[in-house]
Order: structure tokens, then C-alpha cells, then sequence
DNA sequence: AAATAATCATAAGCTTGCTTACTATATCTT
DNA sequence: AAGATATAGTAAGCAAGCTTATGATTATTT
């Protein structure tokens, strides 16, 4: 198993699709573990989906003030944190900011990197288990035994380039 | 050429020498590019380097302020983005931090990964051109263009897996 | 010497990210 | 029905990160 997905969102993916997934598989990873996917976590989770650019925490609320009455930081807070110990959502440490996971499969071997484009802020993902090896590789061979990776690669998506 | 240098700050180097080659380095920098390295600019490295920890900005003034006049953040940012331009400083995204480079010799191909022991604050530098190779192989198959990467693990030193 | 450019100081302020404390619901258990 | 647990709302606040604006120094160029 290299490469899982298709890694960078298309330009022209069917996003309702792409959400309705995304939704899908939250409940159902919710209701495998007894955990309640309420409201506010879905309604978090959308607004996360409804581009794949990440966004902090601010623009979650603004996104969701426009269907409700505009939540407080700790609801949000609260309902991040809660997808992010689920896997649903990842934190984009370079930008402080969320990101709805699209991948739905990381096995707990293989490190996720992000792929952020500059142009057009979308973000894909690559889960790749002989690149965590290397790179954990590189870690123990200083003695130092690693546990999180965070890789974050900023560039151009092939479609921005296209463009130019 | 895979590995540099010794990657993780050990418990006993000699860290007066460590600090002054950094300074020596910088200046050599500075000349050969036609840059002021000016006594601000060489106080906020002297701060970042007397420590391997990453310091944030408002640390960085705290530091300043024990041998100056309290300087504003503005002056503060201003001389990091100095340093960060000439490679003399990193900024660890997942800290909002910053770190002296300690390595001194990033080739423009190898990918820098930063190791971030969690118990001691400690942060390592290794810059192998063999992964950045892969993770830029990984990142092109998906038709990205990757310029920039940022690569930090978290985990714990060697030094610090003896103490337990 | 005058003009230009780079650097720095002063002052103020803004935004974001995140927390603490307390109360109110809802959900589940007994 | 009563009690315990999980979740969410309300209110307030703090600290960090970073910026804008403006004027003063200092160096470089002409
Ligand atoms: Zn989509
Ligand atoms: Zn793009
Ligand atoms: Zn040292
Ligand atoms: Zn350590």
C-alpha cells in the first residue's frame, strides 16, 4: 500500500457527494465507537466540508453563524476537539486551522502529509506508510524515538499550474 | 550524504562553542551577502541560541529585556524575518516558535526535519536529501509542486528516554 | 551637501486562538 | 422518579501573535 486516494481534490469533483460521504462516514464511525454525533459537531463538520481549505476556528464560527445563531468559541472548541480525537478533522499546524479529513481511512502505521496549495488554498492529503517509515527512520537514527509527524508541504496543485 | 551532523543537541556539548560558531556564521552571512547584521539582529539570534528550545516572539522579548530596554514586538518580528530570510532562524509552525538554525549548511535540495523532544523542549535538526527526495516524490505523483516542507516530529530525545 | 534608502523606535491596536467558571439541558442509569 | 453523566450554552477574559502608522536615525548613493 503506497498511495490511497486521489490525494488532491479535483477541480471538478462532485463535492455534494464528497459531503454527503464525509457525513456518512462520521456517523458511522460515531455510532461504531457510541459516540454521539450531535448538532453541533455535525454542523461543525459541515461547515469544515464545505471547501477543502482549512479554516480556524473564527471562520468555523462565521461559517456557521449564517444558518444559526453565532455560537461561542468554546462550542466550537469543543466540537473540534471532539473530531479531532475521532479522526474526522485534522489541524493544520502551519496555518492554525481545521480541516475536514477526507481520506476516512488512516491506519494508525501510516503518517499523513498535507499537500497546501498556495495558489488556491485547497488542501489533499497523501497517506503514504514508506514515507513514515523513512522518515521515522531518520528520526531513530539519532536515537530519538518519534511519535507525531506532522509533514505540511506547501506548493502548487497541479490544476493552479495550468492556470499560470 | 544522508546525515549532517550530530541532529539532536546532546545533554554535555560545549555550548559556549555552539553559540559563538552560530554567531561567527551568521556574520560570515551577513558579509558575504551584503547584509547589516546589526546589534538588534545579533541580540534576537544570542536570545534564540541560548537554548536549543524554539522561542515564541513575546519569549524572544522577555529574553531581550533582561539585558535591554523592553523592545516593542514590531522590533522583534522585524529582526526575525531578517534571520528567517537568511536561514539563520527557523520558525517552528506547529510552536508558532522560533529556533537558530543549527545546522549551518541546508542545501538547497534536502528538506529540513525538525525533532521536537516533548519532555525536554529540545528541538534537533536533521536534513537528509534522501527523504525530502521520497516526500517530494510522493507529493509530485499527485501532480503537486512542492516547494516548501515542513516536517516536525514529536517524540522523545534519547537523553530523555535514559531518565525514565 | 543633498537626496535616497535602509533600519529602528514609539505608540497603539487588532485579531486570533484558546481558557475558565458557571449554569442549563439532555441522556442514561438505577 | 432520582441521581449520575455527558453535552451544550452563557459570559467573560486573557495571552500570543502580529500589524499599522509615523517619526527618528543611520547608512549609501549621487
Ligand atoms: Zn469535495
Ligand atoms: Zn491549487
Ligand atoms: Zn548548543
Ligand atoms: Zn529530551
Amino acid at each position: 500500500m503506497t498511495l490511497a486516494k486521489p490525494a488532491f481534490p479535483a477541480p471538478d469533483h462532485d463535492h455534494r457527494r464528497c459531503t454527503a460521504d464525509a457525513l456518512a462516514h462520521a456517523e458511522a464511525v460515531c455510532e461504531q465507537r457510541a459516540q454521539k454525533f450531535t448538532p453541533i459537531r455535525r454542523q461543525v463538520l459541515g461547515a469544515l466540508l464545505s471547501s477543502h481549505r482549512p479554516l480556524g476556528a473564527y471562520e468555523v464560527i462565521d461559517e456557521l453563524a449564517k444558518s444559526m445563531a453565532r455560537p461561542a468559541p468554546i462550542t466550537v472548541y469543543r466540537a473540534l476537539d471532539f473530531l479531532m480525537a475521532n479522526g474526522l478533522v485534522h489541524r493544520i499546524e502551519s496555518r492554525n486551522a481545521y480541516l475536514a479529513c477526507a481520506a476516512h481511512d488512516h491506519d494508525a502505521t501510516s503518517a499523513v502529509a498535507f499537500l497546501i496549495c498556495e495558489r488556491c488554498g485547497l488542501v489533499g492529503e497523501i497517506s503514504s506508510a514508506s514515507f513514515a517509515k523513512d522518515l521515522n527512520a531518520a528520526a531513530r537514527s539519532s536515537g530519538f524515538a518519534p511519535k507525531l509527524s506532522v509533514v505540511e508541504i506547501t506548493g502548487v496543485c497541479a490544476h493552479c499550474q495550468k492556470m499560470s
